[in-house]
DNA sequence: GCAATTTACGAAAAGGTTTTCGTAGTTTTT
DNA sequence: AAAAACTACGAAAACCTTTTCGTAAATTGC
């Protein structure tokens, strides 16, 4: 079973290639006596054009790709899935591929996709990510290119992310406005923007409501795992009791952790410590007690971001200047019984 | 910015395109001086060939096309996860589409593949797929396909599955060799196989242990998700108190929503009653109790999928036949607190 | 020193589509 | 009736790579 071709088509009703291409594209230098035997004759051979001759000649592909740091993860599954239904409308495929946390696999497999010729680039980069020339050479290479949530702040293209200073201050805030004062940190890995930006909220906070910073009540949780939430909590304990009113974590599963080992230890939720996590993974809605979180509308930064690329690739294609977008989604406090 | 050409380089070395190219691929026929003439200035430009004329030309693109009914699920995420690794390492590029368990959207994307040209496809098949004309096009394309989990076993092609219905019956079986006698069972939807098959599996365990099956004993979960879980459970107290000894749930999320509405009453797993899931979701370790499931080693599955995929397309390329294979991951039971 | 071989390269075609330009043949205008 | 305009098509180039085949020039064999 071989494809059909422009030229059998061509042979069969003794045309020429170029006029069974144009009938097909609509030209208006074609009869519509011709133009009927053609589309006639395609859809009974279910002719469908070579997208490598397609793409050869157009220098598009209609693919974009993409690369995120890991897939197994909630937050990253909602946000190619709203890609994929987006790419999916318009007609468009989606080259998925996975950085591992690997800043040198990421630049092979920007490498990868420049190579391959794909029309746009969205990407969040991996936690290890510290140098940005292969983000440079997609710009060079003219290629639309967003970032989202794990963003470089210095790379001259479009940005969809959360505001996660504001988003952590309002958690804390909200911590503070119910009574708590001593109110711990679980802070993520020390390196990524977005684990700094949310421990400066943290910090804002406190200021602002002119509650002394303590550093003893920072807990570093480099994986920001369940296990690292668990032994934080842990050591939280050992270290201070029960004197502490509150915690705030850098993720959802850390918040498990933490609430797993509080559970345990019969530490009462919400009456001794309060926990709030951030991501509002959807597990928080399921386990005792619930946990109160910071939505962060992972469809939503999706469906943004792609939005952003096509716009990125019309303008492209019309000849007309990209302007780059920065957005950024808004959060929402999702209260449960943790709080 | 544009990409350097093979004519580029030959007017530069004062060569033709034809030598050039022999150069960088090593024909014999090229002198050695040459060839490190044409290396180092390739080099130097960091030329790389157009995949679209390679692709033309070679009537392959290096790329596969994998169909899933849906991204945000642990199993499926890993799969993918698994997926990517391995095209990674072997310099393919994947594809990814979701059908969003819709069978007519799963027809368009295979379309879409096969118009695109991938040299091969890996796909797991959405709940209402009952038409398999696509899969046959694909066959009859001579595009190698594998596939897995959610399967057809009439269509003639590779496939990787687990054995849903000796998983289950085990499951059942360590229950039942645990003294329990009165084992409700939460099932999934009525048509996919392998919903079928676990409920068969548990009927066999019943069977073989001389125990009467028990049609009012069986719950409905459609969705399979938490609410499911919760509302059958909360129907099966409600018909027969706690005269049941243990459940065993299509899946580790409806468990779970079990587990959540026993918590609530002051059902004491397992004592009063066992629960035991299925799939290993990671969060099933996390809950209170920690719930004993059936791991089915979805990164396996993944692996091995891919590699039959690989394996039929070296096969063709050699021109060889293809021969189908057929090969069932192991699942084991992971025993927790919860039964 | 001539024939046979080897070496090293280039021309050209093929892969399929798209678009520009040229041109017969027809119709309209003056 | 000649000039202008229009209609409907085809030739050919371009996109870029790969591979087959042909052939000068250099080398080897006798």
């Amino acid at each position: 079973m071989t494809k059909t071709t422009l030229k059998e088509i061509a042979d069969i009703l003794d045309l020429s290639i170029s006029t069974v291409s144009k009938a097909l594209k609509g030209y208006p230098d074609v009869s519509q006596q011709t133009k009927k035997r053609v589309l006639e004759l395609t859809e009974s051979l279910s002719y469908t054009p070579n997208t490598f001759a397609q793409s050869l000649r157009s220098r598009t592909s209609k693919t974009i790709g993409v690369i995120i740091p890991a897939m197994v993860h909630y937050f990253f599954s909602n946000i190619i899935d709203a890609i994929l239904r987006e790419a999916e409308s318009r007609d468009y495929m989606v080259i998925l591929m996975q950085s591992n946390e690997d800043a040198q696999l990421e630049k092979k497999q920007v490498d990868l996709l420049l190579k391959k010729g794909v029309d746009g680039i969205l990407m969040s980069l991996s936690n290890k990510t510290h140098n940005f020339e292969h983000l440079q050479k997609i710009i060079d290479y003219n290629i639309p290119l967003v970032l989202f949530d794990k963003i470089a702040k210095l790379v001259p293209c479009s940005k969809v992310t959360i505001d996660d200073i504001k988003a952590s201050y309002d958690a804390v805030q909200f911590l503070i406005n119910k009574g708590h004062q001593r109110i711990a940190y679980f802070r993520g890995d020390l390196n990524p923007q977005n684990s700094i930006d949310r421990f400066l909220g943290y910090k804002k906070a406190l200021e602002d409501n002119d509650i002394a910073f303590d550093p003893s009540l920072v807990y570093l949780c480099p994986d920001a795992d369940f296990k690292d939430g668990y032994t934080a909590a842990e050591k939280l304990i050992n270290d201070h009791g029960t004197s502490i009113d509150a915690v705030h974590s850098i993720t959802d599963l850390t918040a498990i952790g933490a609430i797993n080992y509080f559970n345990k230890k019969n530490i009462r939720i919400p009456e001794d410590i309060a926990v709030l996590g951030f991501s509002n993974w959807f597990m928080s809605s399921i386990i005792t007690p619930t946990l109160s979180s910071v939505e962060q509308n992972a469809g939503k930064m999706g469906e943004e971001s792609i939005r952003i690329l096509f716009d990125e690739m019309d303008s492209k294609q019309k000849g007309m200047t990209i302007k780059h977008q920065k957005i950024v989604i808004d959060t929402q406090l999702v209260l449960r019984n943790s709080c």
